[in-house]
RNA sequence: GGCCGCGUGGUGGAAUUGGUAGACACAGCAGACUUAAAAUCUGCUUCCGUUAUACGGAGUGCCGGUUCGAGUCCGGCCGCGGCCA
């Protein structure tokens, strides 16, 4: 046998994979299906680290699971519609499609050295008309069902890309892709009625027991339900009433002022009497619209100089304020301030010389002995100062205000959510057209489903920033389908978060001339198990979430909950390099000389950073072409596996993959060394080899246990253990042969889903004609795996002083009996009394003394 | 600030969920093979002490508790990370 040489057995068996159209299904299978589905990458352009680890995660799970009798689908795709395309045309002249299309072959060719078990004949790319027109359908769907509409709203201006963010891609008030400060602006903007589903997807949260607490979690607070009272406040001297929204009615005494959302239609009425009042809502508008920014931010206001009546005190009458704090999509764009018992109230009513009012008191605590300074008492306690909720506790309070307020018509219990309609508007080129027709007689007209798809059209150009939908002559005026009239296109496209919405159920049909194929759909949904990167536990996941609901409500499908099981895994890193003036270097410029980091090039001296995040802006980066070029796939996917459990972040470095390689490399060896063998029955062997078997049968049983639980680094150190006891075996040993070759088979079998190549080949060697990747997962032989003898920890006072080897199942009485006759047992008792022994049978020995 | 998660050798990480802490690797050291190197193989490798194939002590961020027994459970503190404010 020559040496491992893995660049020709991974093309030998990519190929011999592909003729033998090993990994395609059908959906018309008796065997049990199982969907596996990683997150489908965007063409950016080349594979990184990133990809290969999430792709071999989702491999080796369908791999197993097609091992183990499953009908497997395991597809894969391009999100293919997203601004850098955009830019790149803007930078290169090169048209979005082109450039995507030149990606996704590279993408491609790259996934397929990785030897991936994908059904590649249901590859897509959501760029493609035959994809993007079924989600024009589905928006018409929408449309008609009232889950979509366009109104003018306030949206978050990234003033670089020339486009509307949602909520979710403003990150610390700055646009998450440029970087750029994000602006206010007010757009008609076309939304999704996810609040609809508000409620339905928080309480479908608990039955998603497959997947990690903690998105569970995330998503739980983005939806964010509060439950609380909507107050009516009398304006002085106005016809009209302020709804005010609060979860803190029990404090209404307390009050001082009252607070309305720069754009709350009081707060535009007052402005247009007032320049100074507009310049500052203005201002306001240039904020950015997160949450946490508007928290960090400067409190500030100004006064209306309207006053809203206290509900239950005549004639006390309280300011009203515009504050850039108050969110209008919260609620109701209003509150009233309780300083003593909020800390955002109280840093406002400090700058504006506004009374402090106690209104909880801590348990045991008097109500005159409750001191606010700089924090305001958000704790639970009594009511103090409040008329007739004196002594009532928090919770009584809240009811008592809103039974009295209810009775009256001053107020209502309301459930509100943090969670806000999905603007899926995008001022782009490079999406899914929106199939409308601005008609200036008969307003928003669908465009009729016979004329779909909406393509985009290919002659466009960037010379201007903003988007050349909107400039574009032939391609934008048309004719209004209703009226004849002449109307406009829709210019926008829609958020790319739309594709990806979907796409999962897209793969059980993709070739399907309807948007889904219920049979397909029935049989493949939803997916068994989802894998991806955590940085998506919340928007792409929800959308998915509320996408599915929706379609259900449409009539496309019938299920809630497209994804059963969830895998997040963490991060690949890397060391960060820098010169000495602190320019970043690329890990393959960097060596090590005499133990220290220098720079490739001549030698001065490198300063080693922390490890982060693989990314192209710190150049910590390699490159997986480079690794599968020197090592080959396998090694690659084996590193992944290997060490580091899959949702935690991993660390690449040279050494792990040398590691990975050498494993690799040593298989290779053994099985080569290993002679054909002899026709020594089982029932013949020496007892060392009868170790050797039943530690072959146990790795059988312990493996298979892991990856069932996605333990792959715990299956690959079991595989390496087994790997080292088979080496051991001493040849001359009565059937040492026959015990060796079942061992190696055994290993090569386990690891056939993580190094799928080197493990056909080595299969091939061992004299199978099968291919590996038809063979049935092995079963261990429950005789062998059974312990026949187990080692008992002895130990006194709680001190391990010995261990003793015992059958298994050893009575409590014999048990305690072999332990106190134990040499070492003796002599840490030392003479004392024996006051108590536990026995636990097949564990341990306790002697207390 | 709130909620959640995590702290284990020089490093990545194991530990059957309350029962022998450190599996499996990486790195390191020593040896074998070799003219030499690489590769490979063998041994050692938590720390401290020692009379050193043996024995004793300490040890899972820190302090305390429950228990015959705690990395694992409980309370408090410190540090790191995430999400939400």
């Amino acid at each position: 046998m020559s040496r491992y040489n893995a660049k020709e057995i991974e093309s030998k068996w990519q190929a011999a994979w592909e003729r033998n159209g090993s990994f395609r299904v059908s959906d018309d299978e008796s065997r049990e299906k199982y969907y596996v589905l990683e997150m489908f990458p965007y063409p950016s352009g080349r594979i990184h680290m990133g990809h290969v680890r999430n792709y071999t995660l989702g491999d080796v799970v369908a791999r197993y699971k097609r091992a183990r009798g499953f009908s497997v689908l395991h597809p894969m795709g391009w999100d293919a519609f997203g601004m850098p395309a955009e830019n790149a045309a803007i930078e290169n002249k090169v048209h979005p499609a082109s450039w995507t299309e030149t990606n996704i072959g590279t993408m491609r060719r790259q996934l397929k050295q990785m030897g991936l078990s994908y059904d590649w004949s249901r590859e897509l790319a959501t760029c493609e008309p035959e994809y993007y027109r079924h989600e024009q359908e589905m928006f018409l769907s929408f449309l008609e069902h009232g889950l979509a509409y366009r109104k003018e709203s306030w949206v978050n201006w990234d003033p670089v890309d020339h486009t509307v963010l949602a909520n979710e891609q403003v990150i610390d008030g700055r646009g998450w892709r440029s970087g750029a400060p994000v602006e206010k602006q007010k757009l008609p903007q076309w939304f999704l009625r996810i609040t609809n589903y508000a409620d339905e997807l928080l309480k479908g949260l608990p039955s998603l027991d497959r997947w990690p607490d903690r998105v569970r979690r995330m998503q739980e607070n983005w939806i964010g339900r509060s439950e609380g009272l909507r107050i009516f406040f009398e304006l002085k001297g106005r016809s009209d009433r302020l709804e005010v929204f609060t979860t803190r009615a029990d404090t209404i005494f307390g009050a001082s002022f009252c607070a309305i959302s720069p754009n709350h239609p009081l707060a535009e009425a007052v402005a247009s009497e007032s320049p100074k009042f507009a310049a500052f809502l203005e201002e306001c508008n240039r904020q950015g619209t997160a949450e946490a920014d508007l928290e960090r931010g400067e409190k500030r206001g100004i006064e209306t100089g309207l006053f809203a009546e206290h509900p239950f005190v005549a004639g006390w009458e309280l300011p009203v304020f515009v504050a850039n704090f108050v969110l209008m999509e919260y609620g109701s764009g209003a509150v009233f301030g309780c300083p003593a018992h909020d800390q955002r109230d109280l840093e406002f009513a400090r700058v504006h010389g506004l009374p402090v009012r106690p209104v909880i008191a801590p348990a045991g605590v008097a109500a005159g002995d409750v001191e606010i300074r700089d924090e305001a008492f958000t704790g639970d306690g009594v009511a103090v100062n409040s008329d007739f909720l004196d002594g009532l506790t928090v919770a009584e309070a809240k009811r008592e205000v809103a039974n009295r307020l209810q009775s009256v018509g001053g107020g209502e219990t309301v459930t509100v959510f943090r969670l806000r309609d999905w603007g899926v508007s995008r001022q782009r080129y490079w999406g899914c057209p929106i199939p409308v027709i601005n008609c200036p007689e008969c307003g928003v007209v669908p465009v009729p489903r016979a004329d779909l798809p909406v393509r985009l059209p290919e002659d466009v150009v960037w010379d201007k920033p903003g988007n050349p939908l909107a400039r574009h002559g032939s391609w934008k005026h048309v004719t209004c389908p209703k009226c004849g009239a002449a109307a406009e296109r829709e210019c926008d496209t829609f958020d790319t978060f739309f594709e990806s919405s979907w796409y999962f159920a897209r793969f059980t049909c993709s070739q399907s001339e309807k948007a889904l194929d219920s049979k397909a759909v029935a049989y493949w949904l939803p997916v068994d198990q989802y894998i991806g990167g955590i940085e998506h536990a919340i928007l792409h996941l929800l959308y998915s979430r509320f996408f599915t609901r929706a379609l259900r409500d449409c009539g496309y499908l019938c299920f809630d909950e497209p994804f059963s099981g969830l895998l997040t895994q963490g991060m690949v890193c890397h060391q960060t390099y820098r010169t000495v003036d602190g320019r970043w270097l690329f890990p393959d410029q960097v060596r090590i000389l005499d133990g220290r980091q220098v720079t490739v090039e001549n030698g001065e001296s490198v300063i080693v950073g922390r490890s982060e995040k693989m990314s192209k802006a710190r150049k910590n980066v390699v490159d997986p072409e480079t690794i599968i070029r020197d090592y080959g796939a396998d090694t690659a996917r084996l590193f992944m596996l290997s060490d580091s459990p899959p949702e935690r972040d991993v660390e690449w470095t040279d050494a792990g993959v040398e590691g990975a390689w050498r494993f690799a490399n040593r298989l290779w060896r053994l099985v080569a060394e290993t002679p054909p063998p002899a026709e020594t029955p089982m029932s013949a062997i020496s007892a060392a080899a009868l170790e050797t078997r039943r530690a072959t049968h146990r790795t059988i049983a312990a493996v298979t246990a892991d990856l069932e639980k996605f333990h792959f680094n715990r299956a690959v150190a079991r595989v390496r253990e087994l790997t080292n006891v088979l080496a051991e075996l001493d040849s001359g040993e009565a059937g040492a042969n026959v015990v060796l070759r079942e061992g190696l088979e055994v290993v090569v079998r386990l690891l056939g889903p993580m190094i799928p190549h080197l493990a056909e080949e080595l299969w091939c060697c061992l004299g199978h004609r099968e291919m590996l990747v038809d063979t049935p997962w092995p079963e261990g032989d429950e005789e062998l795996i059974a312990e026949k003898t187990v080692t008992v920890a002895l130990q006194v006072n709680g001190r391990l002083r010995g261990t003793l080897e015992l059958p298994k199942d050893t009575g409590r009485q014999e048990t305690e009996t072999a332990a106190l006759a134990e040499a070492a047992v003796i002599r840490a008792i030392g003479g004392k009394t024996v006051r108590k022994v536990i026995v636990v049978p097949n564990r341990i020995v306790n002697v207390v003394v």
